[in-house]
DNA sequence: GTCTATAATTCGATAGAC
DNA sequence: GTCTATCGAATTATAGAC
């Protein structure tokens, strides 16, 4: 087996290597976990050899981030869009919310993978993973509720951050135990994510309270 | 190592062998999961013999649950408590969403091992844990709030079990994520689950909108 | 403790694009 | 010719068996 075996799978079949890549180890980590996956696993759900991977990642570690970083990325410009939205304090926390779920269920695998991390002991892959990539995000929602306070369009005596992570809550609750909640009765939650986000940025935003009261 | 080490460790040191083999279960379930967990090791974990467990419990699947079910009773007894204050939904509400909280750090194995039951794809055993153990607790905070709504005390235009997920889920994404929250700056959110409880249930109670807006 | 299997990573060469 | 994507083979690291 020396030559007469051109290996020319390369330029033409693949799109592009690097984003085949990211796709198949999305998958294999979200399945496997981080240790449990393996990189000989991903180059073949990629169709590349091996050290196709390492041409373009500079470690497993690497990888991984790449696949979370991605997506992050691409929720990071739905947030440009829908964060800019100044004049309707409520249109704009409902339609973050609508994409924001939308966003976990379209990248299902990834979003596994980062909760599956959030929830593991605490180690330096978890921190740059959440100082590095969440975090951004994270800050920029936070960010436009604090300034959004200050400029009295809503509520100021509340926490921007604990308001943030209730609407993100209520989004991974959804997503993590979609098909349970179809077993509760009374409700058609789990059919429509579009009207739950709704309903939760209508909740959050109204509040249970009764105006005029207290 | 043969005799001379009477197995008496059982009914005379062991407060209850059924509790012992609960708590082991716990840990080992919580650990492993539901199919890597193994009655050896429950057992072991335990200090008591193999058989014991079947005494105790009919299945792998019956200790399985009972697991659970131990837990949600003893939050049950809780709701009891909590949502009997009819005076102040307010206080109600942030009186449950703190002890919700607590619950879930108390009993942080057992969570651990619902959340990532619903997250599982679904099956029968999945379906009965909804169903029989975690629906009723779920329900009785949905009939709080509605009955809250009916009576005028909260407002009546918003979905109660929607509102039910909110609290909810704010708390779980909390428990999940405490460590990576401690890695977010300019806050000490992961400090004291008491006050992040409390802000939640402001941020639901009263919503981000001010009063006499719109 | 050594041995072995598995998985991560590195190396050197090749083929095509510009 | 250089540059980059790719490959197969070689090289470590590690974990589990014996």
């Amino acid at each position: 087996m020396s030559e007469a075996i051109p290996v020319d799978i390369r330029d033409t079949d693949n799109p592009d290597g690097r984003a085949r890549l990211l796709s198949a180890a999305a998958a294999e980590f979200s399945r496997r976990g981080f240790s449990g996956a393996s990189i000989a696993a991903i180059a073949r759900g990629a169709g590349v050899g091996k050290s196709t991977v390492f041409h373009h990642f500079e470690s497993k570690d690497a990888l991984y981030l790449a696949v979370i970083r991605e997506a992050a990325a691409e929720f990071g410009q739905t947030l440009n869009t829908v964060l800019s939205i100044t004049e309707d304090p409520g249109r704009c926390i409902a339609e973050f919310q609508r994409r924001h779920l939308a966003h976990l269920q379209r990248n299902a695998e990834v979003a596994r993978l980062v909760l599956r991390e959030l929830q593991e002991p605490f180690d330096e892959r978890c921190e740059t993973l959440v100082r590095d990539v969440l975090s951004p995000n994270f800050r920029r929602l936070v960010g436009y509720l604090k300034e959004a306070a200050e400029a009295g369009l809503i509520r100021s005596s509340l926490d921007p951050a604990v308001a943030a992570l209730t609407l993100l809550g209520a989004n991974v609750l959804y997503f993590q135990s979609r098909a349970a909640l179809a077993v509760l009765p009374d409700q058609d939650l789990a059919d429509d994510p579009d009207s739950f986000a709704r309903a939760v940025s209508d909740v959050v935003f109204q509040g249970l309270a009764k105006r005029g009261k207290q």
